[in-house]
DNA sequence: GCTTCCATTGTGGATTTCCGCAAACAACAA
DNA sequence: TTGTTGTTTGCGGAAATCCACAATGGAAGC
């Protein structure tokens, strides 16, 4: 909930200050980093907002930090900016996800637009994968059986019918299902179904 | 569920019989429109399981049909093929959710690979929308009270809660909200709750 | 050995849900 | 006028949930 911003990657450091100072110019602060590598090591994942990544790049290129981004930092929204650009190229970076892909030279104006849309998306981002957070850490309290009688309850059966199936008295399935509430913050199985709807 | 297959529109006979050859050679039959506009009109929804469409057509172009398949026949997969596409018109038709954008001349085998996917998507896609049909074709026979009582414990109210909030008996809310069960197929509220999320 | 956590079960009562049977009232169509 | 549909309500009982209080046994850790 700090200070997001885009984050810059490029090896050529007359690009990365160009662009820097062209966000600047729009109020928009911006890190940069001179190679994938450095941004996926130091990178505070809390400060981006978004990433530029140039997709000419030697060490990594803009596709492979994207692989891996994915896997790091969560779903970031990532814009490629590339002199060299094809269409097979731009297909595949949308169709794995990546928020847009310019040439250069890029119209200032859609650059700022775009970098405006994406920080917007990383933030919306952000607070479902907070909320998805929380609720993992919720879950992660439970025991194992807590487990087994929340998906019981969650495919609608009653108690009796749980108690039946794992052989075991109908009053264990009422406390387990009442700590399973307890746990999850919620008050019922149907709310506890609408929380779980949105991570699975 | 009857026989889904590709729907080739391009304005040039040779082009789409070429293409509609070269499927055939893969045991894939397909049908071709010489436009657009014959296809929207003339088309049977239930035939086509993806679409194959040449982006520069006079009359309408594949972006402007792409738009209008998105209102009538759904969400059908549609492959782009283009002789003079550029970068940010890729970019556009994958964004707004073209399940690809190949240029041409294309390479057989790659052609052949994404049509099998997208017909498989397609059929998937299908499927999906039929279930979301039914469910629309359920909630479209509850009355004004039931879709409000309904609302009240998808919330997780209990009855004697809404019962207050609307002002009626308790007994109401048990009658409307049985017959909202009773409607919808389920047996609880956790079942109704599951079978709406995937819609809502 | 002691403590803590987990799973287990029981009793008993308050609350809620579920449901059949019965019926009143209004709006609207045949 | 008659019939249908939607909304409303009551009664009463069976079934299920919710919950406080109380307790046992096993496994893991100190």
């Amino acid at each position: 909930m700090t200070t997001r911003c885009p984050h810059i990657i490029d090896d050529d450091a007359a690009v990365r200050d160009a662009l820097a100072w062209l966000l600047k110019a729009h109020d928009i602060d911006s890190v940069v980093w001179s190679s994938a590598g450095d941004f996926l090591q130091q990178s505070e994942p809390t400060s981006c907002g978004c990433l530029i990544v140039d997709i000419r790049m030697p060490e990594m290129s803009g596709i492979e930090l994207f692989d891996r981004i994915r896997r790091q930092s969560g779903d970031l929204p990532v814009i490629f900016l590339t002199g060299h650009g094809d269409v097979p190229m731009a297909v595949q970076a949308i169709k794995d996800g990546a928020f847009d892909f310019l040439e250069k030279p890029v119209d200032e104006v859609l650059l700022i637009d775009r970098v405006r849309a994406a920080l917007r998306l990383g933030g919306e981002r952000a607070n479902v994968a907070a909320h998805n957070q929380e609720i993992q850490s919720l879950l992660k309290e439970l025991t194992i059986r807590e487990r087994e009688i929340m998906e019981c309850v969650l495919n609608g059966k009653l108690n009796k019918v749980i108690a039946d199936e794992l052989g075991i008295a109908m009053r264990t399935v009422e406390v387990h299902r009442s700590r399973v509430f307890e746990k999850m913050g919620v008050r019922s199985a149907v709310e506890l179904s609408q929380l779980l709807s949105s991570v699975n």
